[in-house]
DNA sequence: GCGTCATCGAACCGATAGGTACCATCTAGG
DNA sequence: CCTAGATGGTACCTATCGGTTCGATGACGC
């Protein structure tokens, strides 16, 4: 039956609704885990409609990668922002966020660098990479507010943890690195704008 | 023709060839980015014998990460010794060989978790573990020899910077991360051989 | 020297992938 | 109401992939 009785046809809803699925399918099964047939019947939607939405399966998988940088980034913005003013505050916010995530059952590593890790193409590097970059923007204001002498290198040691702390919790146990990250974090945190104790 | 005239014969020798430059290619080209086919005329080998040698394509995979493992693992380990008896100096050691590594021309990213974030198979993913696991083993050790007073938890935490240096030199700029990772792990270091300094 | 074994090259196979075409059917807007 | 557009379902196409088989040929151990 096309088009089932009571369905709501609105193509911008349609597209959304297609999106969130295929993220987690995506996600969960990597990028060429999942043929289009099984992923369409999965999201109870037909080949036309995705092809129509997405043109093509790296359109979507494009797509879906985009819409979750934008997530990570707005998740983890929002831990920043309910942390008060306090900079250490913030950056302990971030990594208990990240451990909160790291604990979920679904968790497979960050999904940005797993496609990387996959799909050798550009326009998902691109993605990656900007990705990363948003990430480091949101350090680096944490290092600046915080009055680090060089909040741009801090900020890249701090990206440094998030990614490593995202790794390790992949491969490993992932139920400590998120906290134990986060004291390391704080210990650069401080050494950076102690400069007299430290290096 | 079959045997061109001049060849050796040694079939322990061809595997270790196969293994050579298949390692080159899968790593370059990705898991999935590269047919048995291709890889064959490239190695300059027929599928008959990569299969009896490896059974598989995944067996293929299987043996070429567990070499490069090895091979890092070895790699890094020398590093280390070549250092002499400060830990400390043992420790930069480690990062100022990552950062050669970056800067290789070839460089992508760790092999080993670049493959688990490709093939979701335990296989795969219990060698990635067990590289990881290996690296971790490393530096505790170097923590431990350190006088710190959890070695196991700053291990874990030196781990997870070289991971992150590691991913931040594949999707950014690789010219930079390991030096500053490096800089973080000595602060780390420091702070925790000096426990009355800070936290 | 002779048989065994390793190897190449090529043909071949079944499965599956991404992508297209077509049509019946339903909603949405006027 | 009635048309236009969105959708589901299905069949289909072509390319490619992993893997198998076979015969020809040469190296190596006895």
């Amino acid at each position: 039956m096309p088009v089932p009785k009571g369905s709501t046809l609105d193509p911008r809803r349609t597209r959304a609704a297609i999106l969130r699925a295929a993220t987690a399918l995506l996600y969960e099964r990597g990028l060429d885990g999942i043929g289009v047939a099984e992923l369409c019947t999965r999201l109870g939607v037909s080949k036309e409609t995705l092809y129509r939405h997405f043109g093509t399966k790296d359109g979507l998988v494009e797509a879906v990668l985009e819409a979750r940088s934008d997530r990570v980034i707005a998740w983890v913005g929002q831990a920043v922002a309910a942390a008060g003013d306090d900079p250490a505050a913030q950056l302990a916010a971030v990594f208990d966020a990240l451990q909160q995530w790291y604990e979920e059952p679904a968790f497979r590593g960050c999904a940005l660098v797993n496609a990387a890790a996959q799909h050798h193409v550009p326009a998902v590097r691109a993605i990656t990479t900007r990705h990363l970059g948003r990430h480091l923007a949101l350090l680096t204001g944490i290092a600046a507010r915080a009055g680090a002498p060089d909040p741009d290198l801090l900020g890249r040691q701090l990206l440094m943890l998030v990614e490593g702390a995202t790794v390790v919790a992949a491969h490993r146990d992932p139920r400590v690195p998120g906290t134990e990250a986060r004291a390391a974090a704080l210990t650069l945190l401080a050494a950076a704008t102690r400069p007299g104790d430290l290096a």
